[in-house]
DNA sequence: GTAAAATCTGCAACTTTGTTGCATATTATT
DNA sequence: AATAATATGCAACAAAGTTGCAGATTTTAC
């Protein structure tokens, strides 16, 4: 079911920061770059087939990728984490994420890179920022 | 143990959008304008002294507080929900939050309104943004 | 002010989402 | 191949949020 090109890589960036390369890992990676937006564990789950993977495994292997900056969290109005590749983000900040009000779908807008805030308050150090939007997707507008 | 003043404009609020005026939405309210940030269901049980509200009745004062638009949904890097008054939003967004990577602290910037987002892909409608911060507070830099 | 209608509240039981401990299996290193 | 290091699955648990329903409050109509 998982490409061998997609294997490939998942193995080279497991490679690349040291972590075991396990059937769980490679998975979890290429599923999440095959989805090209965030997914909660249990899209994970759904998505990896009859591999079956333990929903322990499932978090703690985002946990492992996240650790090593391979895998981001990112914000959503849902309830559930949501985890996706960080290779689309930048040291200071991943492309926004837009949620549709009338479907629910998640878009990630690659491209539009909002600039850094500078806090008006003296002190504050602002490492990360994550901007969430919210509207009509092109189908429910 | 809830100053007089903040009922009074309780009252008024609920008032104005034709919520009935209960000591459960009250009391709310006012830990919602003391605190001036955002707070989760347990946060606001702990403040509530021994009035001791269910969480249930918490989360459904929240809700329809949420309905009216009295009160929203802040974004954090926390399990829990978080909400806050919106008197200090825009239609269009809230002033971004802060969370400090050493104390865990929340802070709620105003007076930063960063540019609305404009998408680079046809047809997404964008009605609301809502913008996340992570770094030291003044505390811990 | 009182009765009726409308809406809230608390409790108990439940669902969803995420975590911990531990024994076993897999991966990497020598 | 043997050993050390790490990952996995299972079961049990914890935290966060929801639902149904009976009884309590609040509002509205008189
Ligand atoms: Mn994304
Ligand atoms: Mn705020
Ligand atoms: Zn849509
Ligand atoms: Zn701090």
């Amino acid at each position: 079911m998982i490409d061998s090109n997609l294997e490939m890589k998942a193995r080279k960036m497991l490679k690349a920061v040291k972590l075991y390369c396990t059937s769980g890992r490679i998975d979890i990676l290429a599923i999440l770059m095959k989805a090209g937006k965030p997914l909660s564990q249990e899209q994970i789950a759904r998505r990896s087939g009859e591999k079956h993977f333990d929903k322990v495994t499932i978090y703690r292997t985002l946990e492992s990728l996240l650790k090593v900056g391979l895998v981001h969290k990112a914000f959503m109005d849902k309830r559930a984490w949501h985890f996706e590749l960080a290779h689309n983000c930048t040291e200071h900040q991943c492309h926004p994420h837009f949620t549709c009000t009338n479907c629910g779908n998640i878009h990630c807008l690659m491209g539009m890179s909002l600039p850094m805030a500078k806090s008006p308050y003296k002190g504050f150090v602002i490492n990360r920022q994550q901007v969430w939007l919210e509207g009509l997707c092109p189908a429910c507008a």
